[in-house]
RNA sequence: UCCCCGGUAACUCAAUGGUAGAGUAACUCCCUGUUAAGGAGUGAGUUGUAGGUUCGAGUCCUACCCGGGGAG
């Protein structure tokens, strides 16, 4: 069961009220997804997750496969009961490792950059530790070195097998670092990946298709055109949109116009706090980031203040909470100070606090906006 | 009182008589569909003190100071 309804389209931007039903709940949009790409928000359980305001959670089919293997969490009921998370779930496809695990790998760096590359990566380039074929792409596992193969077929399989309420296509990420010609060669095969991935999808499962394009607008249009014409229940937008921040909200929105008014659209791995009302304001209905956790981990929390690192010694003697204006546990419970020890010294419970306050944070954000699309203030 | 071992960056320690380094901590920056409890960079020293030998001493010699151990 899929259904997604739009309630109300702001007047004053792209942004849209809506509801996303599946079977296992519904999704006020526009909402923030956390990742939880091996069946948990990392330092969290599924109850905690919930309780920080999640409405559903996305978790990665290669890490899955990987570990503990598809098959294991079939026979533990699905993802649903193996993460004992009762409201909706999405896996990822596999298709941002095709980055992370190649080009990123290969230079150090992420989907983003900040300012203009000096070196390109050409058609025909291929990253040192996978191959990327028109069938698909040769991994190796980093449990035991063993060959590993993932394309549209195999990741559709796999993310049957998972069970997870919204499945996403096999694309290739591509890096930021793509030339304009890897990049045309690499969305034709991205599109015929998607096809693909149409050939394999079940009845059960909604299947979204992936946008790529990096940050050529007519490239965008392009696949948006392309993928937003096959019979996907939604679509995600992958990728980079450019150094420049601005660059984001022309070609989501531009790619937003262009996409089947009526279905929904993700916008894949893009979402640090202070970029919620441009994301939303461009049409974008759910979306992705790590950086909750990721941040949270290393420190750094989330606030309506800024961002703060709160490793940082002068910290320590922070009596106050996180984020005074947030109603999370833990910015009712702790301080800075005592967060901040924690993490100095490498205990689990720091990072599990930053990362529990960053999430809580990121959902009230999104709920916010939607409050105020809902008052016509976005 | 004597004998032995040691004293080098904030901490723990390196350095055949030839430019004093590392790890940790600190500080700054970074992290966007998780290769990440991660990465990059910076500052950091009268080598316990005072002499001596030497072209040159953290290193060898003498005295003293401090710490640890042993003998009596």
């Amino acid at each position: 069961m899929f259904a997604f309804r739009v309630l109300k389209r702001s007047n004053r931007s792209r942004a849209r009220l809506g509801i996303l039903k599946t079977a296992h709940g519904e999704i006020e949009t526009p909402a923030f997804v956390p990742v939880a790409t091996r069946a948990s928000v990392r330092t969290m359980d599924s109850d905690e997750a919930a309780k920080a305001g999640s409405q559903a959670l996305i978790c990665n089919t290669y890490h899955l496969h990987i570990a503990p293997g598809e098959a294991i969490v079939r026979k533990a009921g699905g993802l649903h009961d193996f993460m004992h998370w009762n409201g909706p779930l999405m896996t990822d496809s596999g298709g941002f490792q095709v980055f992370s695990l190649g080009f990123g790998s290969d230079h150090g760096m992420g989907k983003m950059l900040k300012e203009e590359p000096e070196r390109r990566i050409t058609e025909g380039a291929q990253p040192m530790h996978i191959e990327i074929t028109e069938d698909g792409v040769h991994f190796r596992s980093p449990v035991d070195g063993a060959r590993m193969f993932l394309g549209p077929k195999e990741s559709m399989h796999i993310q049957k097998t998972l069970g997870a309420d919204i499945t996403f296509a096999f694309d290739e990420c591509p890096s930021p670092l793509s030339d304009r010609a890897y990049l045309k060669t690499s969305l034709e095969r991205t599109h015929l990946w998607a096809k693909q991935c149409l050939d394999e999808r079940n009845t059960k499962q909604a299947l979204f298709g992936i946008v790529q394009g990096g940050a050529h607008k007519d490239l965008r249009l392009e696949s948006a055109r392309i993928i937003g014409a096959m019979p996907f229940e939604g679509f995600g937008i992958g990728g980079e949109f450019g150094y420049d921040k601005r660059s984001l909200k022309r070609i989501v929105s531009a790619m937003c116009d262009s996409l089947p008014k009526e279905k929904p659209r993700h916008l894949l791995g893009v979402g640090h706090p202070e970029d919620f009302a441009h994301i939303f304001a461009s049409g974008i209905d759910l979306f992705d980031c790590i950086a909750p956790t990721h941040y949270g981990r290393h420190g750094t929390i989330f606030t309506s203040r800024g961002r703060f690192d709160l490793r940082k010694e002068r910290f320590l003697k922070d009596r106050k909470p996180p984020d005074a204006s947030c109603k999370c546990e833990v910015c009712k419970y702790y301080s800075r100070g005592y967060i901040s020890h924690l993490l100095r010294s490498h205990e689990l419970t720091g990072m599990k606090l930053a990362s529990y306050h960053n999430l809580y944070f990121l959902n009230a954000q999104a709920a916010f906006l939607r409050h105020r699309i809902k008052n016509d203030d976005l």
